[in-house]
RNA sequence: GCGGUCAUAGCUCAGUGGUAGAGCACUACACUGACACUCUAGGGGACGGUGGUUCAAACCCACCUGAUCGCACCA
């Protein structure tokens, strides 16, 4: 046993425990254990990504979960692995090559890989090595990575599957273009963004009545060239007697009919929609409608298309857009141009506007989504918080094809081959003459398999359907609803039973981190910490303690340094009740505390111990860790340390205390316990000191986790304790009151209720540091006195007494007894309450006013001895 | 527009029907033999508003106001 530093210092000890962690298998998950299993996958962070406080709190979580469950004594597979985050990465080797003076068109779609690989294999793994840093017990042998090549293959296979079963089909359709990434994206990848445009308004020409204008209003006069019709209400009075004739598009100039469609809006603007159908959804439709040609003006980069108009044509969208505008006005076609804010769809990862396209893709009819929407709501998969079943169900009811195909190369190649006319949907080449579809899939299409292919058979069998999910609602459909989609369709326990192929029994969805103005965490505003910093800073068990303490399930949290300081702080009190343990010495690692005589407070403590064990297993099993933290926290602050321990030094200060083994049993058997519940939130410290104290020879990480004692408590004792501590708070605040400070030896007299074991009486004699307390049967006059449960206690202070101070003090005190003895009358002398609230609630109503007038009558005879 | 969430001390939040809580911040005190990453004391709240249910509402219900997040959007 070494001897405990005076400060804790936290990392130096981390990385000592973690290396042993991983030498010694403790992470390791054995299929083939008796044992009950407990399973997490990891939601995959991208493989060149680097730690967040999000990946912290996220992380912690499932970390904590996964330890308790070991000390629960159940086999644990928490497994850990990677994402590709195909458009993410290709991206920034996209950059990387322009940076070098080439590009990815110009060395090659086989040398791009190549490229990415490298790139992947020097940045990647980053993530997994600063997840170690945190204490992430992840059983690493079995880490994954999306582009593995068997996961590689049983994500070709997944979409063979689908396309043989006739779910995945292939379609000229309009899409969500980002051109910025060039690619197609789905639906959930498209952000609104509220945006100040501005709105045009136009006049065209009627063809068939010369000098008659339709006007129109558009946010987008750029795509003007694309416009194959001119659009009003079927009922609309002003307009109706138009539909059929046509009107002059400006440029190219061309005559497009007015046609009547039930879309419009006629409050909106004029009520006429210029009708551009390559460029719009809704106007797409209306196209298909009324069989409208479709003319796409524009580039896959968003550049404009249209040779005709020479003045537009190769400017971006953005540029055109103001350029069309000042041709309008040149010809004397804009009436006016108002701001105006609308909301335009934004593409997640390009943080472009995307363009409505039409485009050949590759799309999924989700198959069984009834199914997938009742595991939810039959209790299959419970979400935490519930609430974000609604949203799911929402999304589950409104759910569109899924665009699956990429423009991109880092990623799974689609397994579709073309030959002439001919289609095959398989994984290999079917030979000579066949060229493969150039698309990647979304990475969501190989995410949704994680959570069982990540697994080999052996661990499948034993650990799937996995436990818990830990992630963030913002992928609740991008990855939850569709893993959930992958395990009812592939099925992977082999059996066509729901139960088993569901791939989680609970989600858990974190809140969102923000800054202390509520601002979400970024770098562009600068805002996001690293942990890693934090974690020199504070220590990994005072981030992670710290931030857990302030998560609360569901909600956001508002992030700010000095919550992971407090955490710091916690471990450093934690260290030094230890450390104080330390110094008594005799340390017996199966103490027995009813093998002794205890003290009261020991009985407290016991008692408060086995609440805390309750309070914290309800906690964590409701998944409420800020709960859990904050009641640790309190216990040991407040119970444990400013009470027990600092009752104890009394006993361990007296050789001759009969109660001194007893107290010295307690401080072992509650230190022990307080370790274990707070091992899952703070390994490390928790390991250290666990072994410190040995409390066990080994590691704590197996320990068994805390039982309640269920005992019967020694009720008169502790009802004791608690009374001593009340004299001990009151004798404190009489003190303040007088400007005596804590530690002036003074005397105390005091004129008890009821009874005072010598040992007590010596242990709060010590505690409020008294020369003496002496017990007293009269009341001495003008003399300071407070009330307390266990007796009246006076501080004689010798004629110095400021006679008026007390007077105003015992007034002060008269007012508040009144107030409480005005509220129960009240609530008393109401006939309706006492027929009605239950005999124990007005019994008890009783007691508190009997006791405040009890407390009255002595303040008064108090105060009239003064005046 | 539809749906969700939130509103409690200066700040961050606990508190599921019966006397308003914690941490931080603030004020004062103490370099007390575990800890200054500390100790002790103190001040500070008509629980967003209005109604309703109830013997009893911070808590349940309705509406309102404000903030925030999804989804769908009108060009």
């Amino acid at each position: 046993m070494s001897e405990l530093a005076k400060a804790y210092d936290p990392n130096p000890i981390s990385d000592k425990h973690y290396e042993n962690w991983l030498q010694s298998g403790h992470f390791h998950a054995e299929p083939s254990s008796e044992k009950p299993p407990f399973s997490i996958v990891i939601p995959p962070p991208n493989v060149t990504g680097i730690l967040t406080l999000g990946h912290v709190l996220n992380n912690s979580i499932q970390d904590i979960l996964c330890r308790r469950a070991r000390m629960q004594g159940k086999e644990v597979l928490w497994l850990p692995g990677t994402d590709h985050a195909g458009l993410a990465t290709q991206t920034k080797v996209e950059e990387s090559l322009i940076d070098a003076g080439t590009s990815k068109d110009e060395i090659g779609r086989e040398a791009f890989l190549e490229k990415t690989w490298e790139w992947t294999e020097k940045h990647g793994g980053i993530i997994i090595e600063q997840l170690k840093k945190i204490g992430c017990s992840c059983d690493w042998e079995r880490e994954k990575f999306t582009m593995d090549d068997d996961y590689y293959d049983a994500v070709s296979e997944a979409f063979v599957k689908l396309y043989d079963r006739g779910h995945i089909y292939r379609g000229y359709r309009m899409v969500n273009w980002c051109p910025s990434t060039q690619s197609a994206i789905s639906d959930e990848e498209v952000i609104a963004t509220p945006q100040n445009s501005k709105l045009y308004t136009m006049k065209y020409e009627v063809v068939e009545e010369p000098g008659t204008f339709l006007e129109i209003a558009t946010t987008r006069p750029e795509t003007i060239m694309g416009d194959t019709a001119v659009a009003v209400h079927p009922e609309d009075d002003r307009y109706k007697h138009m539909v059929g004739k046509h009107c002059r598009r400006p440029f190219p100039q061309a005559d497009i009919p007015i046609i009547a469609d039930d879309h419009l809006d006629m409050e909106f603007g004029t009520g006429v929609l210029k009708v551009t159908p390559a460029h719009d959804n809704a106007d797409f439709e209306i196209g298909q409608r009324h069989d409208l040609p479709v003319i796409d003006i524009l580039h896959p980069d968003g550049s404009v298309n249209c040779p005709d108009v020479p003045e537009l044509n190769g400017l971006d969208r953005f540029k055109a857009r103001n350029k069309a505008a000042e041709m309008l006005e040149e010809m004397g076609l804009l009436i006016k141009t108002e701001k105006y804010k609308n909301n335009v769809g934004f593409s997640e990862r390009g943080q472009v506007p995307i363009e409505p396209r039409l485009s050949e893709q590759w799309f999924l009819k989700y198959p069984k989504t009834q199914e997938t929407l009742s595991a939810v709501l039959n209790g299959h998969v419970k979400f935490h918080p519930e609430r974000w079943t609604k949203v799911y169900q929402h999304w589950l009811d409104n759910i569109q094809d899924w665009c699956i195909s990429r423009q991109i190369w880092w990623g799974h190649r689609i397994p579709v081959w073309y030959k002439n006319d001919e289609i095959k949907c398989q994984k290999n080449s079917p030979g000579e003459g066949w060229t493969q579809d150039p698309d990647a899939l979304d990475t969501w299409f190989s995410s949704w398999l994680w959570a069982y292919q990540t697994m080999d058979a052996e661990c499948q069998k034993k650990f799937y359907p996995t436990s818990v999910l830990v992630t963030g609602p913002d992928i609740i459909f991008l990855w939850v609803a569709r893993m959930i989609f992958a395990g009812l369709e592939f099925e992977p326990s082999g059996t066509s039973e729901m139960k088993q192929n569901i791939p989680f029994k609970d989600v858990y969805f974190t809140g969102l981190i923000r800054d202390n103005r509520g601002r979400k965490l970024s770098k562009s505003l600068g805002n996001s910490p690293d942990p890693l910093d934090l974690v020199t800073k504070y220590g990994a068990d005072g981030l992670r303690f710290g931030l857990l303490r302030v998560a609360p399930q569901g909600l956001d949290i508002r992030y700010d340094e000095k919550q992971i300081e407090e955490g710091r702080n916690f471990c450093n009190k934690l260290w030094n009740a230890c450390r104080f343990r330390q110094m008594q010495g005799d340390i017996d690692p199966n103490a027995n505390p009813y093998d002794h005589q205890l003290s009261s407070y020991a009985h407290l403590i016991l008692k408060q111990t086995d609440e805390l064990i309750e309070k914290v297993d309800k906690h964590y099993d409701n998944y409420q860790f800020n709960q859990v933290a904050g009641t640790i926290y309190g216990f040991v602050w407040t119970q444990f340390c400013s009470r027990y321990l600092e009752a104890a030094k009394a006993d361990f200060n007296d050789e001759s205390s009969a109660t001194r083994a007893g107290t010295l049993a307690t401080f072992d058997f509650v230190l022990s316990r307080i370790l274990r519940l707070l091992h899952p939130f703070c390994p490390f410290i928790t390991e250290e000191l666990w072994l410190d104290l040995n409390y066990g020879e080994d590691t704590i990480q197996f320990a068994k986790w805390p039982q309640r004692l269920e005992t019967n408590w020694d009720e008169a004792a502790t009802t004791q304790a608690e009374k001593i501590f009340d004299a001990l708070d009151q004798s404190r605040s009489l003190r303040g009151e007088f400007g005596i400070s804590a530690k002036q030896k003074v005397k105390f007299s005091l004129k008890l209720s009821g009874e005072l074991a010598s040992g007590d009486q010596a242990i709060l004699e010590s505690l409020m540091s008294a020369e003496s307390l002496e017990l007293i049967t009269e009341a001495p006059a003008r003399t300071p006195m407070v009330l307390t449960t266990l007796g009246d206690l006076f501080l004689p202070l010798d004629g110095v007494v400021d006679i008026e101070k007390e007077i105003a003090r015992i007034e002060k005190a008269l007012i508040k007894v009144d107030e409480d003895i005005t509220r129960e009358n009240k609530k008393l002398s109401n006939t309706k309450m006492i027929e009605n609230a239950p005999a124990e609630k007005v019994a008890e109503w009783r007691q508190v006013l009997a006791d405040a007038e009890e407390r009255k009558a002595k303040l008064t005879e108090q105060l009239s001895h003064l005046k």
